[in-house]
DNA sequence: ACACCTTCGTTCGAATTTGAACAACAGGAG
DNA sequence: CTCCTGTTGTTCAAATTCGAACGAAGGTGT
């Protein structure tokens, strides 16, 4: 189905719809890009290896399947094979088989990843919160939260189907 | 001055805050992927390349130095060379000397360009509204551009700096 | 047991991105 | 004019990303 039937006259976005793509779109990268530099100066590792760490780390035995690992990432499987690999390198997470399924592999978190992840953690969360959380108010981070949440749910259900 | 004082235990974030923070980065993360999708396959188009012709569409005679687009698009000056150098294989876009300036490039929107945008927006615009801001009320778009206008104007503000 | 379809993680090649280094020029201070 | 500092866009090597293709298993129905 094509996202507008042809011939008819497309709804653009208003200003105020635009201002809130526009935002949106800038916003994000403005942060990504200063996220990955201070986190590459400070801790050496780029803001995909600190969520690796940082889902690992929450995971139930530091631990987690590397495709399940790569849905929470909202990343590729090549990607984050690539990605385990250079961590693996660094010595911050190991692969290890899984006993119920000989394809699966389970990313491991090593107790060096853990340290490498409780050094990076305050620095990056400082940040956030200095360009993000904290320049919004209670409210906005309520809307903020709940809008993008849905947004963020619909996209992962029509992405399995 | 280091984001953290040394000893002192950062704030970390509450539940609230780390709900709108993740929110953020999955959302910005499944969007790119399907809006990269879409307009590769309807229009051979990559999001950057996208962007760079909105951006000179939207420019006073079509054409902008690149050092303003790259800032426009939140990029590397490099990454930039890179995709004009793309988007002028394909015959979207041009360079012209700055005649103030002789160091100076222009890059400008050819016809072909106005078309190939002409045609891709559509497409492009409806997935935007599909998953986004037709998925937000109009009071949740309001707080999403207000507070992420503020982000990003601070953001560039110090970028400067 | 068999065929069939799905899932798992990796490998591969191609495309893209970045920061640093660079050469050429602009714009003043003296 | 001359030196000095900042800017402009490009080039370069290195790192990262993705999708397609792949081999190897899992799981199901017959």
């Amino acid at each position: 189905m094509p996202s507008t039937p042809p011939g008819s006259e497309p709804r653009w976005l208003d200003h105020d719809e635009m201002a809130a793509w526009r935002g949106f779109v800038t916003a994000s990268n403005l942060l990504n890009r200063r996220l990955e530099r201070q986190l590459k100066e400070d801790s050496g590792l780029s803001h995909t290896q600190y969520e690796i760490l940082v889902h690992l780390s929450a995971a139930p035995a530091g631990s987690l399947r590397m495709t399940e690992l790569a849905e929470k990432l909202v990343t590729s499987k090549s990607g984050l094979t690539y990605q385990v690999t250079q961590l693996e390198r660094m010595g911050l997470v190991g692969r290890r088989s899984c006993p119920s399924d000989v394809r699966g592999v389970f990313a491991e978190l090593t107790d060096e990843g853990r340290e490498a992840l409780r050094q990076a953690a305050p620095g990056h969360v400082a940040l956030v919160r200095e360009l993000l959380i904290d320049v919004l108010t209670r409210e906005q981070l309520a809307v903020l939260a709940a809008g993008l949440g849905e947004v963020s749910a619909r996209l992962r259900l029509d992405d399995g189907a």
